[in-house]
DNA sequence: CGGTTAATTGAACGCATTCAACACGAGTGG
DNA sequence: CCACTCGTGTTGAATGCGTTCAATTAACCG
C-alpha cells in the first residue's frame, strides 16, 4: 500500500474538505483585516460565510485587486514566504483559518503537497483569466466580463455584487466613473437591468458575451 | 524511511533538476510552435537554450502573451487539462520535453508532487507581477518595469531583448507605437540608452525605479 | 427627517490608440 | 555598387476613450 503507485488518489485531495476538519471558524466585520501586505506566509484559508478581497497599494496609491472569495474558497496561498496582497473582509464573513504545518502534520506531507497544489492551481487559472481581462482594452467589456462571473455563481440570470464600484474599478483597473459609466451603458442597451445598484439581472446573454469575445 | 515525516526534504525537491535526467533535448526554430492553444497539458518542459513565449489569441482577433522563458525556466505548467496559452519559440531554442507521467513515474507521486507546487509557485508569482504592470496605467511605467526585468537578468547595467517590440507590446497591453515611443521618451531623459533596436544600457536606476513604483 | 457615504452624471483634459508616412537594416539580385 | 524589397521600428497628426475634477443624485442609517 505503501510503496503502490496511486497517483491518482492523491491528486483528487481537495484542499477545502481537509480545512473544515481542522481549524476553528474566526469572524470578521466588514473591512476588517485578515492579513496584511508584508505579512508571513503561515496559515490557510477557507470562506465560510461572506466575502473576502485580496489586494495590494502600490508606493503610488493604486490599489490592485487580487481577487474576490466566495463561500468555499480557499485563499492565502502565495507563492513566496511573504503576502504581497493582504486580505480583508468585503462583508462581515467567518473564515475557517489553519496554520498550514498543522494542516500538514494531520494529514501528511504528500497529501498536504497534493492537496495545496490543486488549490494553487485555481489560484493559478484565476490569475490567467483576470490577467485576459486586463490585457483587454475596452472598459465596457471588462466589466461585462465581470459582471458574467457574478451572474455565473449562481443560477438563472440574475447576480448580486458584494462589492462596491471602488472595488470593482480596482479590480478592474478603471476608475469607479468609468466603471458606473460602462454599467449605465450596458442599461441604455438593455444588456442588463439594475433593480438597485447591487443586483442585476442579465437580459442579453448574447450581446454580454459578444462584448467579451 | 516510508513512515518518517520530512516535509523540507520533500519541498526542496527541484523540479528543474528531475527533468534533466529525463526527456531528450528537442530543436525549435524561430517562431515554431512547441505547444497549441487547446493542446492537452501532458508534458513538462524546460528551456535549455533560447528563448520561449506563451501566447493566447483573442476571438477578436488580440493577443496577450503570457511570459517569457529563458534559460534554466520551467514551463507549460497549466492549471487545468487544457492550454490556455500556446508556447512558441521566440528564439531558435532547444528544450527538454517530459512526459508528466514519465515524471511521475521515475520520482514517484510525491515527490513529483511536491516538484509540480514547486514550479507552479514560481509560476503564481510571475502572473501576480505581471498582474500588477497591466493594472498600473502608465505606459512609460510598464515599459520601465519590463526593462528591469530585462536588465536584472544579467549582471551589470544593459540588457538584451530577445523579443521585438509587438511582443513586448502584447506583453505589456500596449501598441506597439505606444511601445516605440515610451522608450524614445525613456532615451530622450537619458535613463536609458540604445545602441541598437535590441540592447540597451541603464543610466540612471533610481530614476527607472520611480517610474514604476 | 437630516447627515453621511456611495453612485451617477457632466465637461474638459490627457494619454494611448489609430492611421499613415517615413527611416532603417538585412538580404537578394541586377 | 546600386536598386529593390521586405520586415521591423520610429515618428507625425488626428481621433477617441478613459481619466480627472466637479456637481448632482441616490441610497443608507441614525
Amino acid at each position: 500500500m505503501t510503496t503502490s503507485y496511486q497517483p491518482e488518489t492523491v491528486e483528487s485531495v481537495d484542499l477545502a474538505s481537509v480545512l473544515d476538519g481542522l481549524g476553528a471558524k474566526v469572524r470578521f466585520a466588514r473591512d476588517e483585516e485578515i492579513y496584511a501586505q508584508d505579512d508571513e506566509v503561515t496559515r490557510l484559508y477557507r470562506v465560510v460565510r461572506g466575502v473576502v478581497r485580496t489586494s495590494r497599494i502600490t508606493v503610488e496609491g493604486r490599489r490592485q485587486i487580487g481577487d474576490f472569495y466566495y463561500q468555499g474558497d480557499v485563499f492565502g496561498l502565495e507563492p513566496g514566504p511573504l503576502h504581497l496582497f493582504a486580505a480583508e473582509a468585503l462583508t462581515d464573513c467567518e473564515v475557517i483559518a489553519v496554520k498550514r504545518s498543522a494542516v500538514e502534520t494531520a494529514v501528511g506531507p504528500a497529501v498536504f503537497n497534493a492537496a495545496v497544489l490543486q488549490a494553487t492551481r485555481r489560484e493559478l487559472a484565476r490569475l490567467q483569466e483576470h490577467l485576459l481581462v486586463l490585457g483587454r482594452k475596452a472598459a465596457v467589456a471588462r466589466v461585462a466580463s465581470f459582471l458574467i462571473g457574478i451572474a455565473g455563481k449562481t443560477p438563472g440570470d440574475d447576480g448580486e455584487l458584494p462589492m462596491g464600484r471602488q472595488d470593482m474599478a480596482d479590480y478592474l483597473g478603471l476608475t469607479i466613473e468609468t466603471v458606473s459609466r460602462s454599467l449605465t451603458q450596458l442599461q441604455g442597451d438593455a444588456v442588463v437591468e439594475f433593480p438597485s445598484t447591487r443586483r442585476f439581472q442579465v437580459r442579453k446573454w448574447q450581446a454580454l458575451e459578444d462584448l467579451v469575445a
